[in-house]
DNA sequence: TAGAAATGTTTAG
DNA sequence: TAAACCTTTCTAT
């Protein structure tokens, strides 16, 4: 479930479980072996994420992930299961009682090997993320304020936005009665403002579950309980259903690519 | 069992 | 704008 959340998390998980020691680093699959080798019991400093950005160093090298669609880390302690299928990059290391912690890479757009400067050029491509305290949401407002491009587009282009991916899309455009086809420079400062603080809110909120929830609690206490996993969104996904505030058939058209979901009538302009 | 779809990005045209 | 890429999971037959 790759939005920025999911890359924040696993970046705070593996620097618990593996930095600061020596790695066992392996690629049964064979498209990272050279480069696994050349890492192979070397001591991790430190993991870190930007938007959907991993970056693990080892050293001056890192190693940059980008889970893409389908990319997926699965980890656990003890003795890792025997590799199967296409298993990109493996992690081994003594965790913090000895007893082993091991994480597995699969699908991953991107599992490279490369530099601090090649870390700086991809972080000068990307737009500030929500959960970054150094992130600076002016500088995304600068471009969105004057775009003529649809705020919808705009907070997919990770350039603008980092760590934005469809769910969180369609959802706080929805929480902030925004429609998603209203141009960039049509959204002013104060929604800007308020929409960014939402994003804060609702993807540390998303961190903290392991996985994107953008309902209101009162909304969800009201029918059946906090952790009903159909009540976790207010448009995703729900094209053809009624809308969860005022009945309206959610609708679905392709924007830019993706699958946009959103309500006519509490998103009118 | 086959096929489609999926929370993404890059490259080609 | 479309295709390609990588893998898993759900649905339809």
């Amino acid at each position: 479930m790759p939005e920025g959340h999911t890359l924040f998390r696993l970046a705070r998980e593996q620097q618990a479980a593996f930095a600061g020691r020596e790695v066992h680093v392996t690629s049964p699959q064979g498209r990272f072996t050279g480069q696994a080798e050349m890492l192979d019991g070397r001591v991790l400093d430190d993991v870190t994420s930007w938007g959907k950005h991993l970056f693990a160093s080892f050293g001056p090298d890192v190693v940059h992930v980008h889970l893409g669609l389908y990319g997926k880390f699965t980890s656990g302690t003890g003795l890792p299961p025997e590799p199967r299928g296409a298993l990109r990059m493996r992690w081994e290391g003594p965790g913090e009682d000895g007893e082993g912690v091991w994480t597995d890479l699969r699908g991953a757009t991107a599992c490279d090997l490369i530099t601090d400067g090649e870390v700086q050029l991809i972080l000068d491509r990307l737009g500030p993320d929500p959960l970054r305290r150094k992130s600076d949401p002016a500088k995304a407002f600068a471009r969105i304020s004057r775009s003529k491009v649809s705020i919808g587009a705009l907070l997919m282009d990770q350039a603008v936005l980092a760590g934005v991916g469809n769910v969180y899309r369609a959802e706080i455009l929805y929480r902030q009665r925004i429609s998603p086809f209203r141009p960039g420079k049509d959204v002013d400062a104060d929604a800007w403002a308020r929409l960014w603080a939402d994003l804060v809110v609702l993807m540390k909120a998303g961190v903290k579950a392991g996985r994107i929830v953008t309902t209101e609690r009162e909304d969800r206490e009201r029918r059946r309980g906090p952790a009903l996993r159909e009540d976790a969104h207010y448009v995703y996904r729900r094209q053809g259903l009624p809308c969860r505030i005022c009945g309206t058939e959610v609708r679905t058209e392709v924007m830019v690519g993706r699958n946009l979901f959103w309500c006519p009538t509490c998103q009118a302009v």
